[in-house]
DNA sequence: TAGTGGTCTAGACCACTGT
DNA sequence: CAGTGGTCTAGACCACTAC
């Protein structure tokens, strides 16, 4: 006889959505600090509580980073903190040197039907594909294969990606404004072919995870498609269960 | 100058303490209900706020479950929707039946380097060895060898397993009242050899995911080391990264 | 000292579940 | 209907950071 409202959304949920609009629509930019909780209070009309609540929210889902007495961050892929947040490969012993990405081809080509699923879009639109190499020292452990849709990567070539330092996501948002905010894996075990055999310096045929990952940006939108093959010779893929 | 107290707790936070304490030492049991918050604030002398925000906390740690206009629940692993939180194999086509546990063998050991440093007991302290197959629908898709301290497992022995429907931790839980909280994996590809290639029906040297697992209890007590490998010709490992 | 987020409280009201 | 968790508010005070 109840059941009035299906369609409920408590206030700081709606005010969570605000402040997810504007983030998207760039007002505050990565890195920068967002107005204080007053500030916001008053501009939606709410009280503290209200949009601390929905900025609690955000901290959770990595969006938002709080610091005490300082103020609230967008969370930015440039923090190195945030390196490890995608990347969940440890070495067996407990070197810590930061890996390092090296671009080996970067091309245009046509959506195929994987691709175009994967990343809802057109059958046959443009998309760049990029393989690159992650090191751990000297040592290869990564070969990547990197599908991004052409239309929002316009400039992107083997030029811009060895002039940059950074991580690639950490590209991304700085030179395409993109925010990577979740990913999903994909996890198998697959044989080495020839090719990866060689990239990674392992016999051809040794067992390698194969590693899908679709990262999303807002609105769930799937902006990159990659497939890694990890030697875990001297790795392995680290996942916390909570 | 500052810097008085190093140490500094909030409120919520001991409350969640002594909620935890009370969980561990059984005042509830999984499944149940605990006091209201109402209760709960009463007994400690604190305010609804700040029960409710310990108990936020918990919720979010899987130790508790919420029900509006019921209750809040001490987490348990009968409940079905338990049994993927620590499973993250999925059938690439999206079969949903639930996976089948078939225990091999069962036998006492003593525990070796690893297990020991493993489990945080005494090299040569007794252990139980478990071998176990999953099988989602007919096929066998995971192989399990499963280290357990044999003080804390006391009566655990094939006939006990077989005469249990639930899975394992179901049976951790309600048997031995041993409350499964978090798990560490660490994931490798490995090739299947000569016994994992006949019980899950794979040519030997197929690519298979090795998944060790560490399990902890309440104070990161560990209470479980197992290692499975895993077939991934139909399934995947699947993890979302946020 | 001023401004930020973090904690704690008390009270009102809403949504959901059972009887 | 009474009891539960869920939301929202307003105000006081604490802890941390900067100037």
């Amino acid at each position: 006889m109840t059941q009035e409202s299906p369609t409920f959304s408590p206030l700081y949920r709606q005010i969570k959505t605000l402040i997810l609009q504007a983030l998207e629509a760039g007002e505050w930019l990565p890195g920068q600090v967002i107005p204080s909780e007053q500030e916001l209070a008053a501009r939606f009309n709410v009280s503290q509580g209200t949009v601390r609540k929905a900025i609690d929210e955000m901290a959770a889902d990595n969006l938002l980073v709080r610091k005490q007495g300082k103020g609230t961050y967008v969370a930015s892929h440039n923090d190195p903190r945030a390196l490890f947040r995608f990347l969940r490969l440890v070495p067996m012993d407990g070197d810590l040197s930061h890996p390092q990405s090296l671009p080996l081809d970067c091309w245009r080509a046509k959506a195929g039907q994987e691709a175009s699923r994967m990343l809802g879009i057109e059958l046959g639109a443009p998309i760049i594909i990029l393989r690159r190499l992650l090191k751990f020292g000297a040592k290869p452990v990564v070969i990547d294969e990197i599908y991004l849709p052409g239309e929002i990567f316009q400039g992107l070539s083997m030029e811009v990606l060895q002039g940059w330092s950074g991580s690639l996501y950490s590209l991304f948002e700085t030179r395409f404004g993109l925010r990577m905010i979740r990913a999903q894996e994909r996890i198998r075990a697959v044989g080495a072919d020839r090719s990866t055999s060689d990239a990674l310096k392992v016999p051809e045929g040794t067992p390698l995870l194969s590693v899908e990952r679709v990262t999303y940006t807002y609105g769930d939108k799937p902006v990159e498609w990659r497939r890694g093959l990890y030697s875990t010779a001297e790795h392995y893929y680290l996942n916390e269960l909570n």
